[in-house]
DNA sequence: CGGCTGACGTAAC
DNA sequence: TGTTACGCCAGCC
């Protein structure tokens, strides 16, 4: 197996470990699920995550905080508000503070173990 | 089977 | 330091 089927699960997965209040990039996903070139994949993936509950996909914004991804989001500014729920800063659609907020699974995370 | 698109990232100018 | 161009992998027409 391991196939695309298996990538999108990845993304899934290291989205859901997430932690409360805290933000990470489509990169060092990417990375972390071994394939640091498929970052826009992973933003693709997150397309997907619409059926899944569990992942939060306003915690997930690109390399610069922006939310890059809150169009696809129901409301105009749904994304927004669910991360300034979390106590999240963020202003024009950019995550303050974001050096604090940004949770790598690379960095937080040992590995990968399914 | 070929080509285009896309919630990004990095390099080059 | 800001903008532009290219690459990358997976999905869809």
């Amino acid at each position: 197996m391991k196939s695309s089927n298996d990538f999108y699960n990845r993304v899934f997965k290291v989205v859901k470990q997430i932690p409360y209040g805290r933000v990470t990039s489509y990169g060092a996903i990417a990375r972390y699920i071994g394939a640091p070139r498929s970052s826009r994949t992973v933003g693709y993936a997150m397309n997907a995550s619409h059926g899944e509950q569990d992942v939060p996909a306003q915690r997930v914004v690109n390399r610069n905080g922006l939310l890059t991804g809150k169009h696809h989001f129901q409301g105009t500014n749904l994304m927004q508000q669910l991360l300034e729920s979390e106590g999240i800063v963020v202003i024009d659609d950019k995550v303050q503070n974001f050096k604090k907020v940004y949770w790598d699974p690379n960095i937080e995370l040992p590995a990968f173990k399914e």
